[in-house]
DNA sequence: CTCATTGCAAACCTTTTGCATACGG
DNA sequence: CCGTATGCAAAAGGTTTGCAATGAG
């Protein structure tokens, strides 16, 4: 597989995970990179992006791309989605959403001015589908930024 | 305001939103800058940027941040979401979606294999809510990458 | 022992910005 | 004319990567 695989158990990788399952506030990288420093001193961002990717793509995390420029991460593999704030970029999580949900009932709940919001679908298109193989991985790369 | 309005009617800027308007592809701001550069050989990169942000800004396309790392912008401004591929990162629009959809119907309907959905709610959060003024444009924009 | 993983720094890519020039109204 | 908008090129993020050294199994 292209996306390598975790093989060993290293100290930088478990601090990042528990670090990022210790919060709820889906830091970024560099933030990552902060308070995983309080631990590991000498840890380099380099290394957090590795295994973060890592750990994404064992499963063990999930990757936000959807705020900012910045990719945010969230340790909680349960089924919620997220509310962001256009102002200063925050995400918050949206557990057990009440599916008819009135909009100042929303308000009331989370404390957001709901301004709006995006469903998107994912999934592998017809393209893809049929011409799978090497060429694909390159672009794949690319363009999920993985 | 901050995000400066459209002041004048550039060629630049009416072949930009003409090109938007004329495709469904979503494309990036590179992709922009290729097909522009067909009618407008000597346009610059950088124009296209701040004429795809002031076109935001003034409502008239949309930017869609949720893909990989490159934005991609949308000239249709009617209701509708996307279905983005995981493999390539191309987007496809979601119109008149039917409410309950049986997976194997999407599929054959979309020619995506849908793996996931995002639901992402936006809207400002009680803390920016509450302390509007300067301090926050910067924030604001450094965030947003507006 | 071996090879995945690390730290460091340089490279990369996309987007933003400073500045002198051009041009829309 | 005046000031916005442009082209160019450099800078600025955020993320990725090459390489020699390290350390997990």
């Amino acid at each position: 597989m292209k996306t390598g695989n975790i093989q060993r158990q290293t100290r930088q990788r478990r601090v990042i995970l528990e670090e990022l399952k210790r919060t709820d506030l889906h830091p970024t990288a560099a933030e990552i990179y902060h308070i995983v420093r309080q631990r590991i001193p000498n840890i380099s961002l380099g290394t957090v992006y590795r295994n973060l990717e890592l750990l994404v793509a064992a499963g063990e995390v999930r990757k936000l791309k959807v705020s900012g420029s910045r990719a945010r991460f969230d340790g909680d593999l349960g089924d919620h989605h997220h509310v962001r704030c256009t102002l200063c970029g925050r995400i918050d999580d949206m557990k057990d959403l009440p599916v008819p949900l009135a909009e100042d009932k929303f308000e009331s709940l989370t404390g957001y001015k709901v301004t709006g919001f995006r469903l998107e679908f994912v999934g592998i298109c017809r393209t893809c589908r049929q011409s799978r193989g090497e060429m694909l991985d390159g672009i794949s790369r690319r363009e999920n930024g993985k």
